[in-house]
RNA sequence: GCCCUCAUAGCUCAGUAGGUAGAGCACCACCAUGGUAAGGUGGGGGUCUCCGGUUCAAAUCCGGAUGAGGGCUCCA
């Protein structure tokens, strides 16, 4: 007999060998029927699994993320099956779940049109519906392949070749359909109530850009058909928050076929973006930062010296100047090493620290491009700390720091990850491992959750990366730390040391926001265009009950705008109904509507946004709320 | 760059047997002077992304280019 813990602290005894499932059986049909999967000492397992020591199973539920993963698993199983029904001849390669649902990548001649998806849609529903046991199967190496390679399952074949000599090779299997992989899966297909194929995709083979393009086909599934519903309605309302499109709505900035990946800023989105630079310069100039700004073309000869010219010249642009030759900047730093170097340094002014909104330029593949997110031209808020190597670590953890604090004044919640060493690198091991060690000692001081992405670091460096979310859930890099032992050399920085001789200093290369740009994207979609007041092209809307009280309105906007407040008057000849809806569409914060009861002395009356209220106020008090909400950048209305 | 899809008025879209374009919103004018999410009437506005082909005739069919969308690859 063995003790199982569950997950309220129950501990049950079974027969050793008695599955997941058993155990979920032997508390309730009820619990058996709903578990997806099982965590047995923290492990993923399956449902299957037989358990053969004490242990402590978490049995997994469609809630939690583990049982959402069997489930999705199983749904691109059922895709690959209804796929193989209808194109027999069809080459499967991989099928994994993913944070919404599944995917499959499969090799067949036909071009899969929306059309064909509703078919493969109505065969997963139809095999579904025959109600398929599913079974896992292991085999050796030599009949794994043997079997793959009857099927011409090429892919397969090329999957278990890769695999390690001592891998066990699983199969799951439901009616006529077996399919490689590790699992978990559920037990049958009958929970499967709701089905939605929701895009194509082109992607290579092992994600390899030298591999054959394959098609990818993204669905996802459900165990109600309420829960489908729910996640298309939202899957809607995130649409509505795409920065692309609130960008059009809201007039604030706009992509051109004259221009592609070079965005316009139009007057409203400069008044956020303007607004965002002050707060950014504010914050800089806070913790001693100095600001610079370098040239946005420089000679080929600096590239070279930057290492730029052999390691990142795909993606830069370039130009002739009376017959020399010149390149249009991808990144900020080799400007900021010669402004360093324009005069010696002592260590007594160390840590250096220059910032620079600086405008870059690359030339990203055409398929990379998204509104703001991914652009050719963009502004980054640059900053190189020239310092000595014992300063690396208290100065990263102020990098760290600052950035926690502009990122919490929007909101925004994020996620750090650290990258390490890149295949296309300058600089020995050891360097690496001295700089990400650096790196990850500021991280564990301030406590801070990371993950390693491996080999992500840049060309000179490891970095540590901060991503912000957008509204469907893609996380975008915004913030990075990226530590350089590089340039220093390649350009010869010194400073000198308390001994009187010349040292070589460490530098950072950091960003908070990214990109001006991606980050303005990513903060329209955070905000769903409904701007903090201190972001808000206009501030306050003032809209006059009917001509006899334009005068009255204009007499506050002048006092509000004297106060550096953005009020703007509506006095067009149209409702007063019609203008509130269009100040609300535009997301103006704060209306005012004035008329003959504000004439004859009364308060005012100030519409909110966010609750449609109605407040009377002073307008002094008026005044002063604007201020301080402008001042504390706080981002509720009331 | 690669795969698939798409491209009609400032915006959102209709135009599905090829016969030289429509709606709503926006804009302009006039009427209405209205108290918290769309008042009425009238008007202007498109060489149907571009280039080429088929045809008596192309927004519509075919080819190419460009741009956009969803991914892949790459990345702030």
């Amino acid at each position: 007999m063995i003790n199982v813990t569950l997950k309220d602290g129950t501990v049950k005894s079974f027969e050793a060998g008695i599955t997941v499932y058993d155990v979920a059986m032997a508390i309730s049909p009820g619990l058996a029927k709903n578990t997806m999967a099982g965590e047995l000492n923290g492990e993923l397992v399956d449902i299957r699994h037989e358990i053969m020591d004490d242990s402590e199973l978490n049995l997994l539920k469609f809630e939690d993320e583990g049982g959402k993963h069997a489930f999705w698993h199983t749904g691109s199983h059922l895709l690959a099956q209804a796929v193989k029904r209808l194109y027999p001849e069809a080459k499967l390669a991989i099928g994994p779940a993913i944070d919404n649902g599944f995917y499959y990548d499969i090799d067949v001649d036909v071009i899969i049109t929306p059309e064909i998806m509703e078919k493969i849609e109505n065969k997963m529903r139809e095999i579904v519906k025959e109600g398929f046991e599913i079974t896992r199967f292991e085999l050796p190496r030599d009949e794994a392949l043997k079997m793959v390679s009857d099927e011409g399952e090429i892919y397969k074949e090329e999957l278990i070749e890769n695999l390690p000599e001592d891998a066990i090779i699983s199969f799951y299997k439901q009616g006529e359909f077996t399919d490689l992989c590790a699992g978990p899966h559920l037990k049958d297909l009958k929970g499967i109530k709701a089905i939605k194929l929701l895009s194509l995709a082109g992607a290579y083979w092992r994600g390899d850009e030298k591999n054959k393009m394959l098609q990818r086909i993204y669905g996802i599934s459900f165990p109600k058909k309420a829960e489908l519903d729910d996640y298309l309605t939202k899957l809607e309302e995130a649409k509505k928050r795409d920065h692309r499109r609130l960008g059009k709505e809201l007039d604030l900035f706009s992509l051109q076929d004259e221009g592609p990946g070079f965005p316009f800023f139009h007057p409203k989105g400069m008044i956020i973006r303007n607004e965002l630079e002050s707060f950014w310069r504010q914050e800089h100039q806070k913790r001693g930062y100095q600001e610079i700004r370098t040239p946005i073309i420089l000679n080929a000869e600096l590239w070279k010296r930057s290492g730029h010219w052999d390691h990142y010249r795909e993606n830069m642009y370039f130009t002739e100047i009376d017959e020399s030759s010149y390149a249009v900047k991808p990144m900020n730093c080799p400007g900021a090493m010669l402004v360093y170097k324009r005069t010696g340094h002592s260590y007594r002014e160390l840590p250096i620290k220059m910032a620079e909104l600086g405008l870059v330029h690359r030339h990203e593949l055409s398929g990379a491009l998204h509104g703001l997110m991914r652009v050719r031209n963009f502004t980054q808020d640059d900053a190189h700390i020239y310092m000595m190597p014992d300063q690396i670590e208290a100065e990263v953890i102020k990098v760290i720091e600052l950035a926690d604090d502009i990122y919490n004044v929007f909101g925004f919640s994020y996620k750090v990850e650290l990258s390490t060493k890149p295949e296309k690198a300058i600089g020995s091991d050891e360097v690496w491992d001295k700089a990400t060690n650096a790196l990850r000692n500021a991280l564990e001081k301030k406590g801070i959750e990371y993950r390693i992405n491996p080999g992500d670091g840049a060309f000179y460096g490891p970095k540590i990366d901060f991503h912000l979310e957008d509204s469907i859930g893609r996380t975008w890099q915004c913030g990075t730390i990226q530590l350089d032992f590089q340039m220093p050399e390649r350009f010869d920085l010194t400073y000198i040391g308390s001994d009187g001789e010349k040292h070589r200093p460490v530098i950072v290369h950091r960003t908070i926001l990214g990109s001006i740009e991606r980050f303005f994207g990513i903060l329209v979609e955070h905000f769903a265009g409904k701007f903090p007041v201190w972001l808000s092209p206009v501030q306050i809307m003032i809209i006059p009950v009917a001509d006899a009280h334009n005068e009255f309105a204009q007499n506050i906007a002048d006092q509000l705008i004297d106060l550096g407040i953005r009020a703007a008057i509506d006095s067009r000849g149209e409702k007063l109904g019609y203008r509130i809806r269009e100040a609300q569409m535009q997301k103006t914060p704060y209306m005012l509507v004035v008329g003959d009861k504000e004439m004859e002395g009364g308060d005012l009356a100030l519409r909110i946004r966010d609750s449609g209220d109605v407040a009377q106020i002073s307008l002094p008090d008026l005044k002063e709320k604007l201020l301080n909400k402008i001042k504390t950048k706080e981002i509720g209305l009331d």
